[in-house]
RNA sequence: GCGCUCUUAGUAUAGUGGUAGAAUCUCGGGUUUCCAACCCAAGGACGCGGGUUCAAUUCCCGCAGGGCGCACCA
């Protein structure tokens, strides 16, 4: 049977393997820009979660969790509650929204609207008769919309569920710098959810309301950013770089080069910020995502969060949506500390001697390399999908597929073939190896089945197993199968990771 | 959020003013010595709400959700 290689393929396979459904709830219609995770999906999320958790062990990173829901002052502290609250203007004749700010900005080119408050763009817009660019109806108020979502904790005391996990952690501050007993630079990650309340959400899981962020952070001295020891481990790794000037003449070709020749142009500024372009790469490649599939695009001044000094977004190459951004890395500066030392009249305590000389005291930098998973688990599952002959092989990494191995009988009417196969899953599973067992329909079709989930190899049991205790093993991407001795299993499939 | 457009089994679809047809799928049975085979049998759908009508999955309106374009994406 012919299969259609295209798109429409692949967003039923994710639908009908159990990877990823939605929006949710579906029976009630769905609430756009929520999404749910079926077993499949589920499996690969908790092992690409793994692989990132033993990699970040062994590059000296912790683990924290924080709450999700935080005070108001937080979010003032932090400018997201400044920056998140778009001004718009809706038109009361068409309905349509649109940016007040950018609006203004474009119809009044000469005017500074950059820190004018509603007031002021309220008397600019009656001023210059400011219309509905749709209808032609003048504007009048300007209203906000809030990208944060906002409720209530306790009575009466206004809280917002976090736009992003990496505020949470610069909380905890004080304690990771008590932790840490003056091991610089402090190197910590959080894994949770995050919230926005985009105004259109799309792109299935690659803009949702409530997402998953993996978020490590750099505590770190400005001394030790020019001067970081890990760097030159590193430096001689090459990277594709889009720096925004390439950008700005319209090239959109990466430069393949190493960190150390970016830091020498210019590219890249401090040594410990390349070293966290570094981790970006390493973990994503250790993912499995193709080099070729893999960019690094600089944000150009103007495109930057309000907190950034220097961002790049590791991006990646999607057929649907073109390159995706799965990583975003910030120098965020000492910004959000001194931001929240102000607010939380913690300042003191937040000046620490991190250098050579203990008698000069800074805020810390931080530097951020803020993955978001959902996203990785889309690019995952849209790179590694091909579609082969007449079958679909979903190529994931070995240590990432929801299924380890799949054991199955020949036939299934011969029952010591079936209790064999059963026993053989039954001990792998004793392993702790993700094995799964099927009978149904015919062998070529469970092989399918697995090619589908991204199973590695498949284990079938034949008759010659009876006589001698072999089993075939067969690889997912070959289709070439091995006899085996049913006690080399274990250390036969531990050679696919 | 606006405009256009779409929504039929798990998936992808055909079709109709008198409640739906094939494919694939799933389950049971048979057959089968390795790549979606075959045979038998079964299961499963018109997004939600309202209106018009004797009768609505079909026509109209609203809502929700999707796609595309605009806007938005710190």
């Amino acid at each position: 049977m012919k299969i259609e290689d295209n798109i429409e393929t692949f967003n039923s396979l994710i639908k009908r393997r159990g990877f990823i459904w939605g929006p949710s709830p579906e029976i009630y219609g769905g609430l756009a820009g929520f999404f749910s995770y079926g077993p499949a999906g589920m499996a690969l999320k908790n092992n690409i979660l793994s692989l990132f958790r033993r990699e970040l062990r062994y590059f000296g990173f912790g683990e924290v969790e924080c709450p999700t829901i935080m005070p108001e002052v937080v979010w003032r502290a932090s400018g997201h509650l400044e920056r998140f609250i778009d001004p718009v203007l809706s038109c009361k004749e068409c309905g349509s929204l649109i940016r007040a700010d950018k609006y203004l900005q474009e119809q009044l080119p000469d005017t500074m609207i950059d820190g004018l408050s509603f007031e002021q763009m309220e008397n600019l817009i009656k001023k210059n008769k400011i219309a509905c660019p749709k209808c032609g109806t003048p504007f009048e108020k300007i209203e906000e919309y809030n990208l944060m979502l906002k409720t209530k904790v306790g009575k009466n005391t206004t809280a917002y569920l976090r736009p992003e996990t990496a505020t949470t952690t610069y909380l905890l501050f004080n304690r990771l710098n008590q932790d840490a007993r003056r091991q610089y630079p402090i190197k910590i990650y959080q894994y949770g959810k995050a919230y926005r309340n985009e105004i259109s959400p799309r792109q299935l899981v690659l803009r949702m309301r409530a997402f998953d962020q993996f978020e490590l952070q750099l505590f770190i001295g400005k001394e030790q950013e020019m001067d970081f020891e890990e760097y030159h481990e590193i430096k001689k790794n090459k990277l594709p770089l889009l720096d925004w000037k390439l950008q700005d003449k319209n090239i959109d070709k990466p430069n393949i080069i190493s960190l150390e020749e970016a830091i020498k142009k210019g590219i890249l500024k401090k040594p410990a910020y390349a070293y966290c372009l570094y981790i970006g790469h390493y973990l994503t490649i250790k993912l499995g995502f193709p080099e070729n599939a893999v960019r690094y695009r600089q944000h150009s001044p103007n495109e930057r969060a309000h907190y950034a000094d220097d961002a790049w977004d590791l991006e990646i190459l999607t057929k649907q949506f073109g390159w995706v951004e799965i990583c975003g890395i910030h120098d965020r500066t000492d910004y959000d500390l001194r931001q929240h030392g102000e607010f939380s009249k913690q300042t003191k305590q937040f000046n620490i001697a991190m250098g050579s000389d203990p008698k000069i005291k800074e805020i810390p930098q931080i530097l951020e390399i803020a993955f978001g998973i959902d996203r990785i688990i889309y690019t995952l599952l849209e790179t590694g999908f091909n579609v082969e002959e007449e079958r679909i092989n979903l190529k994931l990494k070995s240590e990432l597929a929801p299924n380890t191995v799949a054991v199955f009988p020949l036939v299934r009417n011969k029952k010591n073939i079936k209790n064999l196969a059963l026993k053989i899953h039954n001990g792998l599973l004793e392993h702790r190896i993700g094995s799964f067992f099927d009978v149904a329909g015919s062998i070529g079709k469970r092989y399918r089945r697995q090619d589908e989930l991204g199973t590695p190899v498949c284990v079938t049991v034949d008759y010659d197993s009876l006589e001698d205790n072999t089993v075939t093993i067969r690889d997912r991407d070959t289709m070439k199968q091995l006899r085996i001795k049913i006690s080399k299993l274990p250390e036969e499939i531990q050679k696919k990771f």
